[in-house]
DNA sequence: TTCCGTGCAAACGATTTGCACGTCT
DNA sequence: AGACGTGCAAATCGTTTGCACGGAA
């Protein structure tokens, strides 16, 4: 997302634009795997309160998204066009993105029906070791 | 799985069957969703490291696996027979289990064409509205 | 003036660690 | 004896809360 239409939207919601919140977005268009609160606070140089408010905040608004692999700490990406899944490495912890062409519709409409349960979302992530960690 | 088999497995594996390793697996028996080890610290009424200790036990062993649903609380169930994953309503924190007939496997051997990521495993949990809380 | 954003310190909740003691083999 | 199991207190780690200050609408 180009960071202009993150100022507009924002605008939008009444919310403030502030040097602080910009940076945090910036940073986060600049990575390519999720990242934690904690890498914000060292990259941005921000007070870790702020960090977790804003991300609060962004979460809120729609900017991005929480992601969590079960090792206690929460990651976050921008919310991007495409719905995808990660690849963690367990050896390396690195992350990649990969995409269904056929997406778990088909499941999820069954899932409403034999157990009347409204699906919201659903979280999808491997776990195994990515090509330089397999050898 | 019955206690005696847990019993057994647990001999093979050089371990010592306890009484409150006997009440865990007992009390993880009984259950019909993951619980967190603070349902089991009450329950059992075990010392909190005891529990920690022995989940990770039952986690090496194999007996047990983990599960996280994002609220920062990592919970547990036994290891049954067939593969499936969670329905978790996000107003009443209900658990209720799903199982496909047909499973992720096709997507798991194009990662490993596409990505040459080998997956070992993998976590789905969808989140909504149970039946009561739909209304 | 009244929100809103930020920082700082303290609180919190889940999990882990260090150490002492007891128990099974 | 020696390895393993348990309890207790303290530590750790990620995250949240309370309060004060400062700036923008």
């Amino acid at each position: 997302m180009k960071i202009d239409k993150f100022i507009d939207e924002m605008k939008k919601q009444k919310r403030r634009v502030t040097p602080v919140r910009k940076e945090i977005f910036e940073f986060l268009s600049s990575v390519s795997s999720p990242i934690t609160a904690d890498d914000l606070v060292k990259k941005v140089g921000v007070n870790k309160t702020t960090i977790y408010r804003d991300l609060d905040l962004f979460l809120k608004t729609g900017f991005i998204q929480e992601i969590d692999f079960g090792d206690g700490t929460k990651r976050y990406e921008l919310k991007e066009l495409k719905h995808h899944h990660h690849l963690i490495c367990l050896k390396c912890k690195g992350v990649q993105d990969v995409s269904f062409d056929e997406n778990l519709e088909v499941e999820e409409s069954k899932i409403k029906k034999l157990q009347k349960f409204q699906v919201l979302r659903h979280d999808l992530e491997f776990f195994g070791y990515c090509k330089n960690c397999t050898k």
